[in-house]
DNA sequence: CGGTAACATGTTATCGGTAACAAAATCGCT
DNA sequence: AGCGATTTTGTTACCGATAACATGTTACCG
């Protein structure tokens, strides 16, 4: 920029400006400088700009797992709804540790985001300390946390487990088993699981067996094993209700094997609205929590934060029930 | 870093080297400066550390969508990969699209990264002109490239759609329909396309009918409205390839509807190894491309570029055929 | 105990832009 | 011409880490 300027004859400030279109540099300038640098081959160098002005240009998302299509949809909402704002999307995938959510996190932060999206309301403390800690606008999606660190885009857990249990009961279940990560190692999942506790509590239904189906991530895989290990033991009970779809439809087909016919003999419920659910026969009841539209909500609420408003908004997106034939 | 540095009463230069895990400084003050750092929130400031040794720490990747089981799994192959080098992956989605490709890779060179993952091998002359112009390494993924700007990890998909006609062939299928996206919109259905075709060619079967599906991305939708379009034509192949297993899930329910027994009246075969293949009943055979075994072995190709080896590398990672119960 | 190798830490200048402020040039008007 | 208002350009001091070089400190030797 310093040999532009000397060869323009003006100072580097006035080639800085010209450069970004600045109209206080003379129209005329403005040509002169476009026209040289141009011809020097002189080639801007942004790093320097985001050095100086500590803007980024960046957004950092964390997700759980980027193999899972209900984050990747909401991702894919955000990217859609960012297009056009310049911003870039700087993505990690947490791997449903919090441990390593802390690392990314730093790792991120130390790329002056603008703002941060977190997938999730838990968080370590010394997340919490750092994010508390930088300037930046935080948005904590999925989980409608309620002691959030700033904005909130998501649904309840609370809500849509309700329905679940509400769509039980009215066709007469009364027995319910949770199937579902090991506690303390899915936040999400644990809020689910205390949802459907509640919820039955609600409508006066006996207590929930809660089953243990491992370590998150749960997939189908531990749905088949969860009810194996059960083995006849499960007609004890009216309905299954999984953390995921992928568990319903490991759980289903394992009912299957044993003989156990769905929804005649037992319930299964799912969560997400995977399309597994949809493809499953039977196709599986379950929750759709709009994944999609939770990123575009949350390209929104940057929108608003990057034009000034900062007062922290709070989302509900909601849940709808998917009615399949395994209830 | 001068706070870090005031408060264990060292300097900040020392500061720097032991948070970098320099081994000049001792251990005991790198612990002490760690711990100090941790308690203080200080959060390391990578943009000024990009500005100053020139060095981004990015490495770029671009997938045609990352709501993709496969792609993302080629994502996490190469995330978990890169784990502990110290390099961010910069992610963005070309939705299948020529042109959205150069506009991203234009974005991301601006942050100059210090590679770049393109995912498949065709690309406007405009992007291949800035690739070339760059002097960062280029990786092309998925399909091996007959044509590469630089490094290739991918499997071949000639060799692959021949695994499927083969079985199809040993199991006397001989009239085969190609159901994909419509010519020019994808360019990798567009190369499985032509591989079926050369393949049944090779095998000395009747000539392909191809089957255009609309543009992609296809999916379950269009496999199933492209047989719902044949009707009972169908029953004039002995198979139907599809570009993909969404595809062959789709057209797979439809035969079902239209009462025709899959596969007693026709084969079907997917692509990929989605989940969808293994879920659906009857499993659908398809060809397994070890997704993310090229995420992981492109990390080790980045790995080598970043040791100063130089040499192009061109990797197969081969794909296997996964038999289900459709042919 | 002096001297030197090996190790540990400090100093200085700098990467390439730009915010904030200062100053000069131009303009319009009496 | 003289003056304030407006437009255009310039000056200075950074942003935060680190390469290169300089200096201090310990350990071990004869």
């Amino acid at each position: 920029m310093r040999d532009v300027a000397r060869v323009v004859g003006k100072s580097p400030m006035t080639v800085s400006r010209a450069l970004r279109g600045d109209t206080t540099v003379s129209a005329k300038t403005r040509a002169l400088v476009r026209e040289c640098a141009d011809e020097m081959g002189y080639v801007y160098d942004s790093t320097a700009q985001v050095f100086r002005t500590q803007k980024s240009g960046f957004v950092a998302v964390t997700v759980p797992s980027i193999n899972n299509a209900n984050f990747a949809e909401t991702f894919r909402g955000l990217s859609d709804g960012l297009e056009g704002t310049g911003m870039q999307l700087l993505l990690g995938s947490t791997n449903y540790s919090v441990d390593k959510e802390l690392e990314i996190v730093r790792q991120m932060l130390a790329r002056n985001p603008e703002a941060i999206v977190l997938t999730g309301g838990y968080h370590l403390p010394q997340t919490r300390g750092l994010l508390e800690k930088t300037q930046i606008p935080v948005i904590e999606i999925w989980d409608l946390a309620t002691d959030p660190l700033g904005h909130v885009v998501g649904f309840s857990n609370a809500e849509a487990m309700s329905k679940i249990v509400n769509e039980l009961a009215q066709n007469g279940r009364r027995k319910l088993a949770f199937i579902g990560a090991s506690a303390g190692s899915d936040m999400r999942g644990s809020a689910r699981r205390d949802s459907v506790i509640a919820a039955a509590h609600a409508l006066g239904l006996p207590e929930v067996q809660v089953i243990d189906a491992g370590a998150a991530p749960v997939s189908m895989r531990h749905g088949a094993q969860a009810v194996k290990d059960l083995g006849q033991a499960v007609k004890g009970f009216d309905a299954l209700v999984c953390v995921s779809d992928p568990v319903a439809f490991g759980a289903l087909n394992e009912c299957r094997r044993l003989g156990i016919s769905v929804p005649q003999d037992i319930a299964i419920t799912g969560f997400g609205n995977f399309d597994v659910a949809t493809v499953s026969s039977p196709r599986i009841t379950t929750v759709n929590v709009h994944a999609n539209e939770i990123g575009r909500k949350v390209a929104g609420v940057l929108a608003d934060i990057f034009s000034g408003q900062s007062d922290a908004q709070r989302i509900d997106v909601g849940s709808t029930l998917v009615r399949g034939e395994t209830v």
